[in-house]
DNA sequence: CTGAAAGCGCTTACAG
DNA sequence: CTGAAAGCGCTTACAG
């Protein structure tokens, strides 16, 4: 009648062994404090039977809270890194019972010591991070506290970008090399293969570009090599603040390359330069973008940008959490290297990916 | 130095109410068996104070197994279906310990009463089944059933395609009228507005062309006309079960076609085509196709196909699990209606969406 | 109608 | 090194 097979609990195996529920214990989570024989008997049970312990039970037992801190750039409204924080939250609110906290630090993204002030507040906070996930934008200021950490034993999970030199927990993010050749694929499907491209990029003051936009460039460079595309490539370069100076650096860009057809922005505010096209009417200009922000996806929606290219960034945030709680409390083994998809947004499919938080 | 704030429990509330912890489980679970002033006074106490149950502890102390059926056609291997299963069973392995039981009942997908009978054999196991999830391929046959749950308040859950006139629990699918629309966009982003089209679908001995087929087609021409494309249109008729007799039939089409340009085809199994225009040789005609199958993805990398669009079949029966353990063990609200993105799949980004399958 | 007790499957001091 | 007991936050018979 009833169609669950009899579980095998601890107090199973202690009478098979001849112990207490308390010894299978200290041998199941290797506490030591046990003789070499009796562990001996238990283990040879344990590997006989299919033993699946109930993490639940054992959460519910347990008195053990976890803090596992975030750090990531400051959350601007409407901003890329604000969705990050929301999937932090939501992986808060859903291991509430097994009594994770999670504390999130912030760091100007411009700023590589101001990355690692971040980290340091983190590894000198009380109590002791269980775990720490962090957006690795800057790789030396990165490998510096990676090795901390791997010398402490706390691991760590990257969102965003990775630094192939560390040895993370996992990774949760794009390929971002293949997404911009993904975009140059896209923008060709609208542009002719001789047409005149504008790419756009903001203004590195420290020369600190991260790695994300970097690679996206490349694989969209990639793309016009591997295809042979004769294409002409202009370079316009953003203020992050001063919006009267980008209009008038984009009014002389496109007075004096009338041809433009097609424009490229590898970061996620496409919007300053959609704006651009829309006021001033440059309907004959194709344009591609990242990032699932409301204020691109406006233009998204009125066709100034053709596509979008999305990384689902609140995911990448939930899934790095949950990788700790699956390590911690669940027991299991993570993937480490997880890409996300590169979904490709148009007007017709974008309704559904904004239903899609969760 | 904890950071996690005083919980409360139902004990706490007894206390406060001057019961005991059973009366107070009562009232929180509406069973019955207490005054009604035992009851005001205790819900007045849950009216100030913000109780959050532990859902864990309490399906670890609960009895209760839960039973799911499922009702889906058959999977043949490498095919929709089976995906479609892959998410049930990966559902069932997560609520293992909350006693969840998933036992999947399969229909021929060309045959209504097929439906039928596995419906019949649903609703008269022992024991009852707590909830139904079912693939609601045709609807007359649905409606009888959906009304038989209603009255014995079974909650049902539909995927793949929906019955608007049934009230269920929930509904995981794609916006199939929305998904054809989308497909005509990425063909005419490679042919052009006056090219010869060449649509398949399978012959249907019954006459029950499924929703989502048919709503594919609709929205496919919808695109057509709303943008006043003067394409030519001609249709083949593919056969479910004569590979041979497929061969011909395109043979044909293309002798008396040579100016086919394009070709669509809404159901799974875009392979059948894509083979064809393979061997053949046929690469100046562009193709796009439906479903994320390992035969579809073959000819999307050597690029007979040029778009795939998907629908996460896997995550809809996942999730359609989910939710009822949403309903029945966290007591949550699900949303009703729940449309799966349409991804975009191409050569550049398939790989990724292949990783994903959790 | 109500409460006290036992139990879900595990962990945690504590005593020896 | 080991076991008995208490407890995590709930639910479930059972007795009254």
């Amino acid at each position: 009648m009833n169609s669950i097979p009899q579980k095998i609990k601890i107090k199973d195996i202690a009478e098979k062994a001849g112990v207490s529920a308390g010894t299978v214990d200290r041998v199941l989570h290797d506490r030591g404090n046990v003789s070499d024989e009796t562990k001996r008997k238990i283990q040879a049970i344990l590997n006989e039977i299919n033993y699946r312990p109930n993490h639940y039970a054992s959460a519910l037992a347990s008195k053990k809270v976890f803090v596992f801190c975030a750090v990531i750039p400051n959350c601007e409204p409407g901003g890329y890194w604000e969705l990050v924080e929301q999937g932090l939250l939501r992986a808060e609110q859903e291991l509430y019972d097994f009594k994770v906290v999670v504390k999130v630090y912030h760091f100007d993204q411009y700023s590589p010591d101001s990355f690692a002030e971040a980290m340091e507040a983190v590894l000198q906070q009380t109590p002791v991070p269980d775990a720490v996930l962090l957006a690795p934008l800057y790789k030396p200021k990165t490998m510096i506290y990676t090795k901390k950490m791997e010398e402490r034993e706390i691991p760590y999970v990257f969102i965003d970008s990775r630094v192939e030199e560390a040895n993370p927990l996992a990774f949760y993010g794009q390929d971002s090399l293949q997404s911009g050749y993904l975009g140059a694929k896209l923008l060709f499907s609208q542009c002719s293969d001789t047409d005149k491209i504008a790419i756009f990029s903001f203004f590195d003051p420290g020369q600190t570009l991260s790695n994300q936009i970097a690679l996206r460039m490349d694989g969209f460079k990639s793309y016009v090599s591997k295809n042979n595309l004769s294409c002409k490539i202009v370079r316009g370069t953003l203020s992050a603040n001063d919006q009267e100076e980008n209009v008038s650096m984009m009014k002389k860009l496109f007075k004096e390359n009338p041809d433009i057809k097609g424009a490229a922005i590898f970061s996620s505010r496409a919007y300053v330069v959609a704006g651009f096209l829309e006021k001033y009417k440059l309907n004959h200009v194709t344009m591609i973008g990242y990032d699932l922000l409301e204020k691109n996806v406006k233009y998204l929606k009125n066709n100034t940008i053709s596509y979008l290219i999305a990384q689902r960034p609140e995911e990448q945030a939930y899934k790095g959490i949950k990788a700790f709680s699956e390590h911690f409390i669940f027991k299991k083994n993570v993937p480490q290297i997880n890409y996300m998809p590169i979904d490709i947004l148009t007007q017709e499919n974008i309704k559904f990916y904004l239903e899609q938080s969760q």
